[in-house]
DNA sequence: ATTGTTGCAAATCTTTTGCAGCCTG
DNA sequence: CAGGCTGCAAAAGATTTGCAACAAT
């Protein structure tokens, strides 16, 4: 899901973020944000990190641990986990997006169904609670990895 | 989701498993799966361990951590993890369900919906992928919890 | 000046692993 | 008696936290 907004839009909607919340500007916060905008895929804290330093030298990864959780409650990344080894971010687009994910290859999709989202809502609704957020995650197996085992054997099922 | 299997049979099928892998009998494998079964909820390893604990003085965390995966491979038991403390296990159900957690009080619940398992096979084939389970978890303000904040004041609004 | 932010190192927490002895088949 | 199973202690890996120096308002 690429985003089309200009990195310039967010980064001023960020200011605001940062005044609403009485913290101050700082470079680590928008570098950040930059980071996960440029390299638009699904990006581990160590992921940033290792970009991160290839232009500046004594960032630390405990500052990311730190800024993470904030862009993501305000709304400018979102996260997911594929297996124990930790979250991912993404750039939040406007439409929301679920994913799916390669269990061979690692790959992740994404996709929309508003179908799904509507019958979520109904789900919750019968239950008399407020949706708040969800994830839903996907364990398949990728087209290309479905041929790959097509060309050697024609067996394995799960599930 | 209640268990109606009673326990022997499950124990049967655990036999059969372990046969199957070329394993060997364990009190600790069938403690655990019966602590799963008896204590209904979802169950963290160290829920386990600590039930496990008041009858056996010497019984291991590691073990647990190890016995686990190989019952939810073999199908006893599921797992969610609905924040970052670690997983949760749960008797495997003869019908699959998928969770709901409330974000105020912790408290999960389970629901059946196929049309959202339909759905999911329609997108996935729609990506020429083929679907080997998936995680749904939809973060919610329970009824109860709505119910205490409306005593209170009317506000709060999230995504 | 005040208070948020940073890097660093140390601490946490869940999960994994090495190992020696125990138990099962 | 071979090989799986166990408890224990130590290791690993992701994330968090204390702290002193630094930077923004």
């Amino acid at each position: 899901m690429k985003c089309k907004e200009p990195l310039e839009y967010i980064l001023d909607r960020l200011q605001l973020s940062v005044r609403k919340n009485n913290l101050k500007n700082s470079k680590q916060r928008e570098l950040i944000l930059k980071v996960i905008y440029e390299n638009g895929g699904h990006l581990s804290p160590e992921d940033i990190f290792g970009i991160i330093r290839q232009t500046c030298d004594n960032a630390s990864l405990s500052s990311i641990y730190r800024i993470l959780p904030f862009l993501e409650k305000e709304g400018f990344v979102n996260s997911i986990e594929v297996d124990r080894n930790g979250k991912r971010y993404e750039i939040a687009s406007e439409l929301h997006h679920d994913h799916m994910y390669c269990l061979e290859c690692g790959k992740i999709e994404e996709f929309c169904n508003d179908e799904i989202e509507k019958l979520q809502i109904e789900v919750t609704d019968a239950h008399h609670a407020k949706l708040v957020t969800h994830d839903m995650l996907l364990y398949v197996v990728c087209e290309n990895c479905l041929n790959k085992q097509n060309g050697q054997s024609k067996t394995k099922h799960s599930r």
